[in-house]
DNA sequence: CTCGTAACTTACTTCGAGTAACCTACTGCG
DNA sequence: CGCAGTAGGTTACTCGAAGTAAGTTACGAG
């Protein structure tokens, strides 16, 4: 079999039993049975255990990012641009439910390195929330923009963890409940600073 | 030395080697040398690696606890109450700024039954903030105040890991930010309803 | 002084990450 | 055809850390 397509069979497989049993309760000669290769190809392709899980973060991390930007594109207002991007999120998590309890939590945990492949998915939430802010009020304070980002960034995974208990509450409901609660504080400051501009991310 | 001092200097120690150096970068026997005890000893009193993180996470979260009542007692309004928890929250991660990180993250992705404990520190918070939705708005669709409380602890978790890296955003402030994000919609949903009765949480 | 138990240690087993060294099958070229 | 080189692969190890079995010391009560 051919090297890249190899190497994504072996992310797909890993993801899955990662998911299933939690990153430390996996062993490399698991993943290697279920890939149908022994150990070492694991090792070729990855170097250790670390880099196989970061590299299936990086690839999540890689759709979020290209479903975020389709998502948003064409939105006409602060509020819609927000809302498209929020909603591309849960729809994202809904659709990797299983493999995004690994990506947040197992892979923060165990694997300092993986860490910063999770802050880079964080990153980009926050990197397009913050471009909302910026690009249609200009003249926010850039640390208070960066603080409302967080902020929503972290009420939005919260709520995605929250959904996959409740599944009656899906990513438009998800959406809404987010929206209700920071947009009023969020158009609040808007209306305390000069006015809008197109917003430009990615 | 006496079993319960015994444990309580196991867990500081573990703490601080853990938030140190990562969970699974830090071998029993070195938390053991570090006590200046066995490590059979630590299997005694602890069961397992995971049973002595499960002890440190335990310990903070009981810590939280008390410190988050205490700050919440006699407040007026739904608005002191909430900002006074939320502050007592910011408070207790820059004392404990280390082991924080530990506790959010490590803990979760490396061993499910910690992520238990630590869904535990959060239940604990979205219970608080219910407690005020529900006491001071009774109409509030438990749904909705279940969501907004998961989205306020949301965001508040995420921003206290981005106070970390911004010495100049202090509990004070961070608290001003979340206000002024999740306020106005907050206060907004409880113009539509009845109007307030006390909060009674712990 | 000796019995009992609480607190502790030494010396293992086991399991899984990571590695060294060797193998196979195909592709291009004289 | 036959052979070299290499992509893709395997077997058989080492080593370190979690967890354990069995034995040891300290010390207060009778």
């Amino acid at each position: 079999m051919p090297k890249a397509q190899r190497m994504a069979q072996m992310l797909t497989v890993a993801e899955e039993i990662f998911a299933e049993q939690g990153y430390l309760a996996t062993s490399m000669d698991e993943i290697a049975e279920r890939v149908g290769v022994s150990k070492p190809m694991l090792y070729e392709y990855f170097g250790s255990k670390e880099g196989l899980l970061i590299g299936c973060i990086h690839r999540a991390r890689t759709e979020l990012r290209e479903k975020t930007a389709a998502a948003i594109a064409g939105a006409a207002g602060p509020e819609e641009f927000l809302r498209l991007g929020l909603r591309a999120f849960f729809e994202f998590i809904v659709e990797h439910q299983r493999s995004w309890a690994l990506l947040r939590q197992e892979a923060a945990i165990a694997v300092p390195s993986a860490q910063e492949e999770v802050e880079g998915i964080r990153q980009q939430q926050t990197d397009m929330i913050g471009s909302v802010l910026v690009s249609f009020a200009p003249q926010i304070d850039p640390l208070e923009a960066e603080a409302f980002a967080e902020i929503v960034v972290g009420a939005c995974e919260r709520l995605a963890v929250w959904c996959e208990r409740r599944p009656s509450v899906g990513p438009a409901l998800a959406t809404d409940y987010v929206m209700a609660v920071i947009w009023p504080g969020v158009a609040d400051r808007f209306k305390k600073l000069p006015g809008p501009v197109q917003p430009a991310w990615r």
